[in-house]
DNA sequence: GTCTATAACTCGATAGAC
DNA sequence: GTCTATCGAGTTATAGAC
């Protein structure tokens, strides 16, 4: 395997800095430390913090996209829907994670714009991606008849998001769990 | 009316600030512009900022529950948790503000102890209380059947947290209301 | 591509006058 | 209780050597 590149470990350390403090308190410093290199070469592959956090962002919209077109694909929405849920459950697991882009919602105004911009691009087409499958599944029939498949599709994603804020300060570890469990129950996927 | 306490001031400002901003982005200066005083008389009546933060979830905690005391006490969870969507739904229409502690939560691992127990205190309260209000409809039969309590409470606690968050940061400005709407359907309230 | 050194700034917090 | 003045630490970002 080829040695990573700097960039690469740069974006990786730096998400998983954001999914647990934030990104206004986090620091060149703290993301060089822990890449193994100084501060002033973060900005030779970033012009600035906003850019470096707008990259972090666009890495993990790609990664999360990618992940549903290559196991995501099938002719079954409940299927889908699973594959989807493996990431938050992931989160949930690890105790102290949430989305990326659900730590950086709850500091949306404090945002440069290019963050702004990625955060927002990511909860719409999160919520194309559900809205396209539950209208599959109301298609096919797997489904409970007579949801309205847009409405539907923002509470999934507000309740998956939720519950990673609510497990992580609540300290209420069966949280993604119960969101994943009441979706199927209302979804009415056995 | 008695001229506003500069502490409550403080407060009240400080909420907001955290609401839109979050914790680790906002200054002293910040609050102390708009409060109307210098940084330094800040500190006179709040040691530190984490102080100061600890004492604004502090606040927020007893208005909440205050709240809830005086006007969701009738024997009808459906109606107790009507009012409970109140707050929720408001902050969904301001466009940006979101809940205190949903924000706070974003960026756990960074807030001063005394700020992490108090965004705590305040979910696992809130499970409480929503817990209670469902076993109370469950007993009344104004729920569906076969509901469990407590992973019901996390599940309503989480998708009204989530909502806020999709909503200011996914510009999907029905989300409040398609999660209260998805929560009375999936209790079967009318 | 990484480093040392540092500029320019903002931060939380303190000292002490009024 | 509020202020001016300031400290010391930490911040992003830049300059320039290697």
């Amino acid at each position: 395997m080829a040695t990573e590149r700097t960039s690469d470990k740069i974006i990786k350390i730096t998400q998983e800095l954001i999914q647990t403090r934030g990104y206004s308190a986090i620091s060149f410093d703290d993301i060089a430390v822990r890449v193994g290199i100084k501060k002033p070469s973060i900005v030779h592959h970033f012009a600035n913090k906003g850019e470096l956090a707008a990259a972090v962002v666009d890495n993990y919209r790609s990664m999360f996209l990618g992940l549903l077109a290559q196991s995501a694909n099938s002719e079954s929405a409940a299927r889908n829907l699973e594959v989807y849920f493996q990431p938050y459950l992931q989160f949930g697991e690890s105790g102290n994670l949430i989305c990326l882009c659900g730590a950086l919602a709850g500091e949306f105004s404090a945002l440069p714009e290019s963050v702004q911009l990625q955060v927002s691009g990511f909860f719409q087409e999160q919520h194309n991606w559900i809205c396209q499958q539950i209208s599959l599944g109301i298609n096919n029939n797997e489904f409970a008849t007579g949801l309205d498949a847009n409405a539907t599709a923002t509470w999934v994603l507000s309740c998956l998001q939720g519950a990673l804020l609510v497990r992580r300060a609540g300290g209420i570890t069966t949280c993604v769990e119960d969101a994943v469990l009441t979706i199927k129950n209302y979804l009415r996927i056995s």
